[in-house]
DNA sequence: AATTATTTCCAAAGCGCTTTGGAAGATCCA
DNA sequence: TGGATCTTCCAAAGCGCTTTGGAAATAATT
């Protein structure tokens, strides 16, 4: 069933039958009942192509993911994220396309096609890292975008909704502190990636507020998995001076940090503590009556939804200033954190 | 720039160009380069809409997932899917949908509206239940589809690929009976999955073989979150006679499960063993020297990989049959068992 | 009743591409 | 050289929609 198919049907042009479909006043409000029963019953919807070429607006979101990197990809936040997006587009009448960079391939080279063949209205940036190339090169492209996270080196405006990162790691490590934690380990993601940098300027602000040396040597940086806290927790506990405190970018890690501590024979929470950020996945959740994990908390999902928005908004109002947004954390106390061990 | 003015600049008509850049014979080699490098030159690539809108194909795949039921949403699993199906659209020129349905809205609809709209040549069912309605509802509608998995009780023939799931847990139950349990449990994941559905079938005929009783006070299905496996854990744990096996249906469940039998003081692998599936979550290596688990490993992102290729090929040859592929798992023994302990 | 404003509708152009049906130019054979 | 056969190209139609510029019908005003 296409328009002319329904107009006929209807005994009405078609431009009558479009304008009433999509709310123009000058159709009668019958006119218009009679028109949008019609499609219902008929399972009429304008095709996508024809309506994106006359109206020259896709109604499409771009999402590229490189995989040359192979685990930045398969983020666990990604599903998440997407989720949160997606509720907010479909709500919207807009689609998610989304784009698998296969290793080797190149980005931009994505976005050149997006731009070319219009197949997108905007395009959201995921994973930025510190002086992320993306954002000047979208710039120049003309393809409005907006970044989940920032690019700290990136001087020229652009839209973002971030999380407090710094302050996130500020408030966690003075946690700590006040506990009587020194000796605080970081594990932290990869250190380009500009959430980490943060996070890391957070840690030791806070150690330098306190008065605290910053150890290299306790401080690492790595892709997120489950593997990677196992490892480093294992060779912190070996060391003569192990640390009393981990702090963690992620549940992911965080668990491997766990089970490291206890092969150890020690116990979470009293021998050694450990607060991790949490982006409340919700296959993870850190919330019984008292929660696996003390964490900075914040909902990636959540996130995702509030980003939608702004882009949309974006889109709306192509002259409106680019918006930025940061949210911050809860610090919710659980269990694998308690006062530092006397000896 | 558009196919105009590209022809215009190259003094040719907009038909050459178009066949020159589609690959047609009837255009000469030398008219053929010359045409290719002023279209990559000036970053041409035809209009999406417009394409689609002459040809009637959208190059488009649809993948829909229903936030309906939270955690089926965000399946850990989802991430490394879609890579892998992604890689392989992207490499033949497809694009891929994702179109997120909120809580409280209708599934159903948006493959409606696909078909009206014509926005894609082809959907994929994620996460089928034991008698998912979708496969024959997308037949009646007459869009072509491929499921990732089965639904067991559909009796009409539909494409899918699948992991053997049954024959994985039965070498499972199989492996654990020959190290000497007799008293092994199962987390399973949401009974009406199919998934979980077969898996319990292969876990049961493994009991049986052996003339075991099955027992269902031992037996759990649930979302697969770490949390679930903790908790069913320490209650197992708690029972008169516990079991000395645990059969789990992901790592992450895996995960809460150990964390239960380490603080209950146990060692998991001496005191309880744990099988898992294993999915090779990118962020999830659980393939040390020893990985961490025993486990049933299948890696989903390949999965999604030929699952693209078999769609593909469909959406080539609409007249050929719907292709089944079934994949075997590897058995790969971890840290996580052990011997049944004698008493 | 005549004029003006308002409502309600339509014919046709145009979005950028693919593709049909032919025409012009080059090549070949007798 | 003339006619037949390829090769190489093009003009124009059509995909299904939105939207412009007006026309017809109705209501309001003078």
């Amino acid at each position: 069933m296409n328009l002319k198919e329904l107009s006929e049907l209807l005994n009405l042009s078609q431009t009558t039958v479009s304008r009433a479909l999509n709310g123009f006043p000058e159709v009668s409000e019958r006119t218009r009942e009679r028109v949008q029963k019609a499609a219902k019953q008929n399972n009429y919807a304008p095709n996508k192509a024809a309506r994106g070429l006359a109206t020259g607006q896709a109604l499409t979101i771009g999402h590229v993911i490189s995989t040359t990197n192979q685990n930045e990809m398969v983020n666990p936040v990604f599903g998440d994220f997407v989720a949160g997006v997606g509720e907010v587009y479909s709500k919207n009448g807009y689609k998610m396309i989304l784009s698998i960079v296969p290793p080797g391939e190149d980005e931009y080279q994505v976005y050149r096609e997006f731009k070319a063949q219009s197949t997108v209205d905007a395009v959201v940036v995921q994973s930025p890292s510190v002086n992320d190339g993306r954002i000047e090169f979208l710039n120049k492209l003309g393809i409005p975008f907006i970044v989940h996270g920032r690019a700290s080196e990136c001087t020229l405006p652009y839209a973002w909704l971030d999380v407090n990162n710094r302050s996130a790691f500020v408030r966690a490590t003075d946690f700590l502190h006040d506990l009587g934690h020194r000796r605080i380990a970081l594990l932290n993601g990869r250190k380009h990636m500009d959430f980490a940098h943060r996070r890391q300027q957070g840690y030791e602000s806070s150690l330098s507020s306190h008065g605290i040396e910053i150890d290299p040597s306790i401080m690492f940086s790595s892709d997120m998995t489950e593997s990677y806290g196992y490892q480093r927790t294992a060779e912190l506990l070996k060391l003569s001076n192990p640390p009393t405190a981990i702090l963690t970018a992620s549940i992911i890690v965080a668990l491997g940090a766990r089970r490291a501590v206890q092969e150890e024979g020690l116990t979470v929470g009293q021998d050694i503590s450990i607060v991790t950020h949490d982006d409340r996945l919700s296959y993870f959740h850190n919330s019984a009556d008292v929660p696996m994990f003390t964490a900075t908390k914040s909902s990636v999902r959540e996130a995702g939804q509030r980003l939608a928005e702004l882009l949309l908004q974006m889109i709306a109002d192509p002259l409106m200033e680019p918006p930025n947004e940061l949210l911050e954390v809860e610090l919710t106390i659980g269990q694998s954190t308690g006062p530092a061990p006397s000896r």
